[in-house]
RNA sequence: GGGCGAAUAGCUCAGUUGGUUAGAGCAUCCGGUUUACACCCGGAAGGUCGGGGGUUCGAGUCCCUCUUCGCCCA
């Protein structure tokens, strides 16, 4: 016991507790609690292929600032790590590092290689099982990198409750849960129009999409009509070929005659009819658009409502498909189809311009523009739609009885901030399909189905073979389904596996049943689910917390936690939101070796829930201070004894030695400081918890230790009074200080009490602070009149040590009686040489002092 | 075009239910090195609270409108 050292130092304090911390399982959970004595936090698993940026460290550390608080409260933390290693990210890593690209059609070898060097450009093909092989070896070492900088960091999960997205337990869970929603008709496959990257050859999903610019051109086109052409414009004449209507406004006067008719498209010469729709836009080019199956989302809407046959020319390769479709019969269409068979569709492009303008169907030159088109969000070409059969989970983009009840789930969670929840709301809102959640990729959790093979060895799609649910986890690529020998894969009358992984987010919208071990430990999760905590970035609301709300509802018939806490995004200075691609990222390795852990956690919890931070350097600095003043002041107040008397005697707690008004004063007020961080906490508001605690604690330093520092020095009742609510008062702030800066406070703790300041219960105004009531504004009144004190010294340009030899207070009766109460430490930390000379005036607002430093 | 949010000191932000002279930190300038701390302390300067209109005895705060910025969706 009180071993304060010399010279206390931040350095090496990180390494120092997270090991002691690791070692004594400081933050393990404890599951023999009940579910009122737990708090459970789903946490967001990070992408383990990308890095961390300071945007993670700081919405990590929130999470973080919350579990410690609850923890301190008395909760027992369920507090688990995941790492998202699954899908096209790690695909795309493991790509590039090791210079390979998955083969599914090429044999497992079991002693595969990557490359020496590694060339990205040139990679070399391997089966699927090698390539998986290798994303589960990346990603092992990258997660270990992940982990030791959430250690540095100082988070407080219990490192024994991890998680992958990949591992075999979230793919028990996803396989499970997706069999259930299949058993309970939530899902189904469906052979649909469906968005289609052609770069990375997969579908996407709606909540996938980003709008962007992209440059076309219109094209005005004439189609041929019985009196003469009619004339559409369109960004993507390649697609004539494909066409199966042209619709007008019904309201529209100039196209009325012709609904009903049918006209001819130029160059293929196919007759089809015009019809009208209410979405198609009047004032818009001519009026009149040609529909295609499918150019845009709008053709689908119309394919579907107005009933139109299904003309697919392009490919899933993003190229027109090689053999001549049968509804051209045209001798000059299929010549030029025949041309533009197997091209891009940017090539496609070009030469139907070249033959529209041969055939005179082109009117005037292309007008460049700049449309709107949906992207993959990791993808640079724009999407096509093309028809595939893919599997779909309902999540009320068909069922408006859906929506609404997924509406009325969101009205059950408190959200923090609120005004977050209006996000939720209207993604529901307007969704317009079901959860399509197959990829056609292979870093990912397969489907636990297969497909009977006929007899001509083409599988039968309607009545799919699922796993049973005790088998799981399954990848029917390498397992054969119940009652077939693997022999028969592939074999007319045997079976094939269907080759598709599901959505990353369907294993992600499952993380509180990964965690709380649903169906896995039964116990522990009727301790854990629902949670209480989904912390997450507003970026992904429609995303990973819609999804999950999803799958609760679907699954358990209600919500998966009661909180949800949105952090907002750091941005550069710029406010632009971070972003790789931007190269405007801030690695935060360097900035918590150069600050420290406690200096970045305490600018992060500056930034208030949900709004956007701009980073800022300098303000690290502001961090680092506090926490080297939090060792300095500590030492000075469990100084040793020879200097003022002081120890971490334990008798120097008892809160009957503090008989001081200043002392009284200052205590009251924090308990006021105490009731204010707690209900800050209480609401989530880590940001004004951390305020009120930091000013009164510089409040503290400054002016309390100041006034206080001669009498402490002294062997009496007032010496012992100071010291007294020295210790107390440093004991509760530290607690206070402790989920903000858990290095700093944990290090001065264990210099004078037993165990983790972490596990210190939080402190309570009936159980730490139990002096007596004092006018709390008895401490501000005293540091202003020092204040005022120092000023003349400062204005006066003497030396602090100066005395004072003429003093006049002037105030109100009632703040000079109180300020009495605690004039004699004033007068010592001011060096006033005379007595006081108080002058009681009504009309003046606090207090108004003349000093008069002595002549030097 | 729709939804949500933001606009207060050079910068980052507080500012409860309208109520004296709008606050803090950083940066700047001036002064101080008293044995916890120079990774320190004190002081000063710095603002027509985005523009306009309205309600009110009184508006940074409430209402309307416009402008700019951010995120999400069309």
């Amino acid at each position: 016991m009180n071993t304060v050292p010399e010279k206390p130092v931040l350095e090496g304090l990180e390494a120092t507790w997270s090991a002691r911390w690791a070692e004594q399982g400081t933050y393990a959970f404890d599951r023999s609690k009940s579910r009122e004595e737990i708090f459970s936090i789903d946490t967001p698993p990070p992408t383990v292929s990308g890095s961390l940026h300071v945007g993670h460290v700081f919405s990590y550390t929130h999470t973080d600032l919350i579990a410690r608080y609850q923890r301190m409260r008395g909760k027992e933390v369920f507090y688990p790590m995941g790492w998202d290693d699954n899908g096209l990210p790690t695909e795309r890593r493991v790509q590039n590092f090791f210079g390979v690209r998955c083969d599914p059609s090429l044999p497992y070898e079991a002693d595969y290689t990557p490359p020496d060097k590694p060339d990205a450009k040139r990679q070399v093909p391997v089966s699927r099982r090698n390539f998986i092989e290798l994303c589960n070896r990346l990603v092992e070492e990258d997660e270990l990198v992940f982990e030791q900088l959430w250690r540095t960091l100082g988070l407080s999960v219990d490192w024994n409750q991890k998680y992958t997205t990949i591992g075999d337990e979230s793919q028990v869970v996803s396989q499970r849960a997706f069999l259930r929603n299949v058993a309970r008709g939530e899902a189904y496959q469906q052979d649909a129009p469906t968005l289609w990257d052609v770069t990375y050859q997969t579908a996407v999903a709606q909540a996938e999409l980003e709008a962007r610019e992209y440059p076309g051109a219109y094209h005005r086109v004439a189609f041929h009509g019985a009196d003469g052409p009619i004339h559409i414009e369109t960004t993507r004449p390649e697609l004539i070929g494909a066409c199966v209507a042209l619709i007008a406004h019904p309201d529209d006067e100039r196209y009325q005659p012709l609904f009903g008719t049918t006209v001819r498209s130029p160059l293929f010469g196919v007759e089809v009819p015009v019809v009208a729709h209410a979405s198609a836009e009047p004032d818009k080019g001519s009026g009149i658009v040609m529909c295609c199956t499918f150019g845009d989302l709008t053709d689908v809407i119309w394919w579907r409502e107005l009933q139109l046959p299904n003309r697919t020319i392009i490919g899933r390769d993003g190229r027109i498909l090689p053999d001549a479709p049968e509804w051209i019969s045209d001798e000059a269409g299929l010549g030029l189809y025949a041309e533009i068979a197997g091209k891009t569709t940017f090539t496609a492009r070009e030469l139907t311009v070249a033959a529209l303008k041969e055939s005179g169907d082109l009117d005037g030159d292309p007008k460049p523009t700049q449309r709107m088109a949906n992207f993959y969000e990791r993808g640079d070409k724009p999407l096509e739609i093309v028809s595939t059969r893919q599997w779909y989970i309902a999540n009320g983009g068909r069922s408006a009885e859906l929506r609404k009840a997924l509406v009325a789930r969101g009205d059950e969670i408190d959200w923090v901030p609120t005004y977050m929840q209006s996000r939720l709301t209207n993604w529901i809102e307007g969704l317009n399909g079901d959860w399509l959640v197959s990829r056609q990729r292979f870093f990912g959790i397969p489907f636990p189905v297969w497909y009977r093979l006929d007899a001509a060895g083409e599988p039968d799609y309607d009545a799919p073979i699922l796993a049973d649910e005790a088998s799981l986890p399954v990848d029917p690529a390498s397992q054969a389904p119940p009652g077939f020998e693997d022999s028969q894969r592939g074999e007319p009358g045997g079976f094939m596996a269907d080759p598709d992984v599901l959505d990353t987010w369907a294993t992600s919208s499952l993380t509180p049943q990964i965690v709380c071990g649903w169906e896995r430990d039964p116990e522990l999760f009727a301790k854990t689910f629902p949670m209480d905590l989904r912390p997450q970035g507003h970026d992904i609301i429609r995303t990973w917390l819609f999804s999950t709300v999803v799958r609760s509802h679907l699954e358990h018939g209600g919500i998966p936690w009661s909180h949800a806490a949105l952090s907002g995004f750091v941005v550069d200075p710029d406010r632009k939101k971070m972003s790789k691609s931007k190269g405007n990222v801030v690695v935060p390795d360097e900035i918590l070796s150069t600050y420290g852990a406690d200096a970045v956690r305490w600018r992060a919890a500056g930034a208030r829930p949900g709004a956007d931070s701009p980073f800022d350097e300098a303000q690290m600095k502001v961090g680092r201070r506090l926490a080297m003043k939090v060792l300095n002041a500590s030492k000075f107040v469990l100084a040793a004894e020879e200097a003022y008397g002081l120890g971490a005697d334990a008798a120097h707690l008892d809160p009957v030695r503090v008989t001081e008004a200043l002392d009284l004063a200052m205590l009251s007020r924090l308990r006021l400081v105490v009731t204010e961080a707690t209900a800050a906490f209480e609401a989530y508001d880590y940001a004004t918890a951390l305020e009120v605690t930091e000013k009164f604690f510089w409040d503290f330093c400054d002016d309390y230790l100041e006034l206080v520092k001669e009498r402490a020095r002294r062997d009496d009742a007032g010496g012992a009074s100071a010291k007294s609510a020295f210790v107390l008062a440093l004991s509760v702030q530290l607690r206070l200080l402790a989920p903000f800066l858990p290095y700093v406070t944990e290090e001065v703790w264990s210099w004078w009490q037993e165990g983790s300041i972490h596990r210190a219960p939080w402190p309570d105004n009936g159980t730490d602070l139990t002096t007596s009531e004092q006018d709390p504004t008895l401490l501000a009144s005293a540091a202003s009149v020092l204040a005022d004190i120092r000023g003349a010294k400062s204005v006066a340009k003497v030396s602090q040590k100066t005395p004072i030899s003429s003093l006049t207070i002037t105030a109100t009766k009632d703040r000079l009686d109180v300020l009495r109460l605690a004039i004699a430490d004033v007068v010592a930390a001011g060096r006033v040489s005379v007595d006081p000379v108080y002058v009681a005036d009504s009309s003046v607002e606090s207090f108004m002092v003349q000093a008069t430093p002595a002549a030097v």
